[in-house]
DNA sequence: CCTCTTGCCGAAACCGGTTTCGGTCCTCAC
DNA sequence: GTGAGGACCGAAACCGGTTTCGGCAAGAGG
């Protein structure tokens, strides 16, 4: 009762204290407390200190819309979702949401979301979130190939950070996981059991992931001394469908592979039902890796041998990276890739022997 | 290349267009301007048509965080999601989300999302985006029995609308999908295949929807004039491996059933498995009918057999729900519910013979 | 014809900040 | 002793809106 009262003063009864109020109290003029505020340097260190310690005890923060008004930033990070890409997207949203809208309240920032369900419907998006300034800076998921939105706000001069990396970085600060490494890795535990003959059915080739993972693939196989195979490799597979009929495509080939690495978790699972229908087992008759990590993988039997992702961590970073965007920082400095960890989980085994 | 010019202007370049820029047009002052766009009656109607039509011309759009500086009100909606029930929201998330900002930017909305990982860091949340003026009021998902946002929110009179019923309706306003209807249309269906049998295993006890669900069932029950079995219903399971559990525990009866409902698709799925451990065949040996339409229903064999929910058009209904109650409509006026629709796909049959 | 409303709009204050422009006062060199 | 310069802060304008207050003209009523 007299917590949940607590609670409701501070939501209005209590009328929120201003500049003004923080300036009264020692004495200044709120011009003076702005710029103490602000770490102008023509506020003496004293005063700066005396200011940020008595905004602290009061509890004072400048009420976003109000600098707005004159900076025209607010303190929000925009986001805008595709509704194209539903399936690629689904698993990942909830934990990546999570983890910008955590980053960006350590530092003070909101998350403003919007959609859009074509290009143009995009561009419009952005436009209206400046416009209105409900947006300081935008992250943009699932970096592309040519991507319209990087072209468009570099140079509108508006500062984003991509989820995945370009190919052009003029201007582009990224966060990216290394899909690539995963991916060379993968090959080399399928080689070092045995397997010589590895498929490949790689991502949404508009994406900027699937260059990269293709390279990986191929820079495994270097590492293992196997010649690559053309006819061992599809692209542009996303969902489960997908995945079920590029496996059979693959297992239906004169001499199909031991083992396929799929880019996507989704499509390996359709791999599962391709071998399944061939009567194969998996972990057995066939090895499979995916990548990504999603639940459904865990679940599947066997569980599926696949690559962690912390799309939480990644959502984290993303803010992080473009609030210093925006507070200014260059580009250049903004960029962070890390690894993915792969989970041996059951779907790979050694190369079975009556070849 | 022109084309991006000219959008590019619109970013930055045009300084954007004032409210006296619009009362510099028409030579009257921008007192009279804000009047007229907020429909002030001490307006004439002429000069008030006057007005809008000109600010329409020159596509004069008052700037929300200016407004907001004395109105407290900066045309955005608050979103928390909760982390707890990650599992329960994935698949919904993207339409949804897709779906509420869609509504929110027909009426000049935007949506702001945060996330909170306890009851603890929610509240923190809400109090945060009000007392930033980052939310004029905020959307619910996942109405639960006794929902401490609905609480707190309701005695801090903040417009609200929930996702999901609610026992005590005061003040609250919603829109929901009739899951009991559902229930209840689902034993129907099975009824009418001659399964006498029907097991119910309900989702997550502590959301408003299970105890809905569960009179529908029952209600379907009755309608068929089949006595209720307690022993074949199970409660607060939500995810794959919630199912399967339940499922085995059901098929594992002295009586099993022939037919199991489930208040979530993913349980349903969970079934699947249990049932394929004990040798049954979905839709021959065992009916099974989910409830929410996800995507690895349809991919299932046989496909579930489900009711089809529309989140994005739950989203849409939303968000225009939601500001309509910040506008100042009763909460009374403010209730929605809809059907959900019945997506017959294979994975029921006529009750086996052989009992 | 004069007052009293009423309708309609302008003037100015205000909201909570930021930023420009000066104005002290102190120090230091000459 | 004095002038210049720098450090530090106050005064006031400004940002783009909203809202209060008051004034003017036209119409109603006596």
């Amino acid at each position: 009762m007299t917590a949940r009262s607590a609670i409701l003063d501070k939501y209005r009864a209590t009328p929120r204290v201003t500049i003004s109020d923080v300036a009264d109290a020692l004495g200044l003029t709120k011009s003076t407390v702005s710029r103490a505020m602000n770490g102008y340097s023509d506020i003496s260190e004293a005063t700066q200190l005396r200011v940020r310690r008595m905004a602290q005890e009061m509890n004072y923060q400048p009420l976003s819309h109000a600098q707005a008004i004159k900076t025209g930033r607010t303190r929000s990070l925009g986001l805008v979702l595709q509704l194209s890409d539903h399936d690629a997207h689904r698993p990942f949203l909830a934990e990546f949401l999570a983890g910008v809208s955590a980053g960006a309240s350590t530092e003070g920032y909101t998350l403003t979301v919007a959609s859009a369900d074509s290009d143009l419907h995009m561009i419009d998006s952005f436009r209206n979130l400046l416009r209105d300034g409900k947006a300081d800076g935008f992250i943009l998921p699932r970096a592309m190939v040519d991507d319209p939105r990087v072209a468009l706000l570099r140079d509108a001069d508006v500062p984003f950070v991509l989820y995945g990396r370009q190919a052009d970085p003029t201007g582009c600060c990224w966060f990216d996981i290394r899909g690539e490494d995963a991916m060379r890795e993968a090959v080399g535990h399928l080689a070092a059991l045995g397997h010589q003959r590895i498929g490949f059915i790689n991502g949404g080739k508009r994406y900027a992931y699937a260059g990269l993972r293709m390279e990986g693939y191929l820079a495994g196989l270097a590492d293992a001394g196997i010649a690559p195979d053309l006819t061992l490799t599809l692209q542009d597979a996303v969902t489960l469908e997908d995945g079920a009929q590029a496996g059979a495509q693959l297992l239906a080939l004169h001499r199909p592979p031991s083992a396929i690495l799929c880019a996507v978790d989704r499509v390996a699972l359709g791999v599962y039902r391709a071998a399944e229908a061939n009567g194969l087992k998996i972990g057995q008759d066939l090895s499979v890796i995916g990548y990504d990590g999603i639940q459904d993988g865990a679940a599947a039997t066997p569980p599926l041998s696949t690559f962690e992702v912390d799309n939480r961590a990644a959502g984290d970073r993303l803010a992080s990276l473009l609030i210093r965007r925006i507070r200014g920082e260059e580009p250049e400095n903004l960029r962070e890739t890390v690894a993915a960890r792969f989970l041996d989980r059951g779907s790979t085994g050694p190369v079975p022997t009556e070849q």
